[in-house]
DNA sequence: GCTCTGATTGAATAATGTATTCTTGTGCCA
DNA sequence: TGGCACAAGAATACATTATTCAATCAGAGC
């Protein structure tokens, strides 16, 4: 998973330094190249200490390691842009509506793509191959999303069932055993019902498979197998548009692997 | 000149420690990246001191650029390996399942916005906005696309209802009147219980918006506004799969569109 | 409101890493 | 043999990075 990316996701759940730090690596990335923990910590105005620290929390071990990380993915994402910039891999109509959104929903695409390893995809697949009945849950703005991936899923041949309603997927989410699976997806806010829900399934052997928003989401952490989404960044409405394309892109993603099996 | 270069062309002319280190250096350029001066001189075996200097005598400031320079050149050499020059379309982990659905989707969601005319769109969201009621109805296989739909068009504040089976699409169909919208999604087939209910509404003064595969779809013909994806080039399943991400980027597409015309 | 707890921050400092200086040893030539 | 040039490493000065610790702040519970 790139670092990057890493930076972007977890913007929400830092604190003002750490934000301020993230913030200039990412409009900054290529000036990282020639910092030293205490340049970097000068310009963007904290110590040297936050710096080093900034960077462990981020799962590098220490500066030397976040800088090359950076320098990386950065190299990276140049290259990716080249690609897109001439190659035929662009939407070249910048007027129309449809490009515009498509352009965006490409960043989300890859970010999708970038965060979740291909294991866990697999294992996600295999979970629901495996099971028995599948209940899918979802918080308030990810209904759609449910709907679509229960539907994909009935029309698979797997028993799937899309409940709403906190106190039905409670009694529901009841009736589920070890060989049964708990999907949740869920975006931004209003997980609170449903790790009630997936704590209560899990305590019954129920495997979970969370589709939710990176990293910390109180959702995922009560999941044996996490999928992720990389918000974007625009306006909230917006965001919000193109989140549900990454979860949708996971769904068509499951559908794929789910589909590539069966033959 | 990139500095691996430098070292393979100065070799003659080096000192023995050096010819070492540059031997080592030519030899294991990746592990370069985990090596401290003082780790890579023990490795080749000779002190900390020589390899700074053989550093500054290959014309950096220091061994810290030594190993950057060192670094980007192999990352720019393994970029040339991996071929294909630039990676086209930006995914660039053709491993990653995810990644690789991406590619496919790419060239819908293009195609898809390349055959689709902004006006088109233009009047598919106005006629959305316009309308008391929207009944939505599709062909077996586009009946997740549709949910979809109409669970966005419910949170926008739209009257949308989706409608299934074929009777009561006719019914309902029946009580639309002028200011009304029939939305009727269909890709592969079992268009002909959706013609009817498009021509019986028509004769009513309801608008229909049609949401086909290009290009010749009994279903279309029938509508005032028609809005197309193409279908890829795969094999049925997939196409399948491919096809419904195009309907859902045009539903993305007038999603949207409502948002932006609401602020 | 108050206190407690845990998180965040930066100053000081320890630890590590890098560059320079200085000394030694070797080979070469007059 | 003395003088010189140069390579090499030890010692050390300097720079960077990591850790510790105390002060401060934010939220939870009373």
């Amino acid at each position: 998973m790139t670092c990057l990316l890493k930076m972007r996701a977890m913007r929400d759940q830092m604190s003002v330094n750490e934000r301020k730090l993230a913030e200039f690596i990412l409009e900054n990335t290529k000036l990282l190249r020639d910092y030293s923990s205490q340049q970097l910590a000068d310009v963007v105005g904290v110590s040297q200490s936050s710096v080093v620290k900034f960077s462990q929390k981020l799962g590098y071990k220490g500066y030397p390691s976040l800088k090359l990380a950076v320098y990386e993915t950065y190299a990276e994402a140049a290259r990716a842009q080249s690609g897109h910039g001439e190659g035929e891999g662009g939407f070249f109509r910048p007027d129309n509506p449809l490009s515009k959104l498509g352009q965006k929903k490409l960043e989300v695409l890859e970010n999708t793509a970038g965060i979740n390893e291909a294991e866990h995809l697999a294992a996600a697949i295999a979970a629901i191959r495996g099971a028995r009945c599948i209940q899918v849950s979802a918080c308030s703005g990810s209904v759609a999303v449910a709907k679509y991936l229960t539907y994909q899923l009935l029309e698979l041949g797997c028993w799937a069932v899309f409940v709403e309603g906190s106190q039905v997927q409670q009694r529901i989410a009841g009736s589920l055993g070890g060989e049964d699976l708990l999907c949740i997806i869920c975006d931004f806010g209003g997980e609170e019902s449903l790790v009630e829900v997936a704590n209560h399934a899990r305590e019954q052997g129920v495997k979970v498979l969370s589709l939710t928003r990176y990293n910390y989401n109180a959702a995922s952490i009560h999941s044996d197998i996490r999928l992720f989404v990389v918000p974007a960044d625009e306006d909230e409405q917006m965001q919000r548009l193109l989140f549900r394309s990454g979860q949708l892109h996971l769904v068509e993603g499951l559908v794929s692997g789910l589909l590539s099996q069966e033959a």
